[in-house]
DNA sequence: ATGCTGAGTCTGGAATCCCAACTCAGATGC
DNA sequence: GCATCTGAGTTGGGATTCCAGACTCAGCAT
């Protein structure tokens, strides 16, 4: 049976670009990983609408990968941070494939703008795949893809 | 000086984003990496509008990731199909990240619905962080990220 | 000549997006 | 007490994009 028999809807990378899949989503996400937590930061940095933001963090918070979180800075008044959940810090591995991929085929002038490092070690930091008994898989390398249980027929 | 003093776009998981970062793009490479190559076929498949499908494959095009190739089959007359470039290919690490994430944290009632396997062994393939060291990257580990030469400064 | 098929293009309405202005609550100043 | 400021949204109107379905077009088949 041909892979086209499956329903695309039932897979993982359906499911996850229906979360990530937007102009915003992803640029949110990544700087939550730097550490940038409050709305008004998130939207001068990255130039987005208000109301697309707080659609955005809405979507984030009801999908588990970002928290809405109270907190009171000394002196004011109660407000709200996001931060990632464990879930929403699981997509590392992602936004660094982006980041690879980014700095190969699209480097700008003066190349790479950023190097992830690890801190203990101070190496950089890249996404590879490997398989289970430890190669390494490069582009040109054959790979294929396995119904299981939880695979429907389209239709 | 801290992160968020510089240029959002000057990233590259923004000028990736760029491109994936839409609810279609990300699905239409992953099918043409299942080998589907035919227009019809991958609108069919995904129920994507077909002028979405058109410009979508058209910035696909002009991005260098994909290849309309024409070609006759037998006793018919020319048509086009749409191939991945090697720049498309190099997406696969992106494509498997996505969907180790689905498998993890959206896997559905019955499981993950696909496994990526090594063809030449057999063994499940993943996307994962190491470092040049060789240390592998858990989503616990502390990374650091560094301007390089290509960072620019916001405003 | 007529029909069929793959690969689009066209059209009108729905949904999103963007920008700017407005709101709201509490801290601060006078 | 009253006006002001600030972070975090909410609201409103116009511009884009999306979608579904109808239409086009080229060449093979009958």
């Amino acid at each position: 049976m041909p892979l086209t028999d499956y329903d695309s809807a039932a897979c993982s990378i359906a499911r996850t670009a229906q979360i990530l899949g937007d102009r915003w989503s992803v640029l949110v996400v990544r700087n939550l990983f730097n550490g940038m937590r409050r709305f008004d930061a998130l939207q001068q940095h990255l130039g987005i609408a208000r109301d697309v933001l707080t659609k955005r963090l809405a979507l984030l918070v009801d999908e588990g990968i970002v928290e809405r979180r109270p907190y009171q800075p000394e002196g004011e008044r109660l407000r709200h941070e996001y931060v990632l959940t464990p879930a929403g810090r699981d997509l590392r591995t992602v936004m660094v494939a982006l980041m690879d991929w980014g700095d190969v085929h699209r480097p700008g002038q003066d190349g790479p703008p950023m190097s992830l490092r690890h801190r203990d070690c101070g190496a950089e930091i890249h996404a590879h795949l490997t398989c289970a008994a430890g190669h390494e898989i490069e582009t040109a390398t054959r790979a294929e893809l396995v119904p299981l249980a939880g695979a429907k027929l389209a239709g």
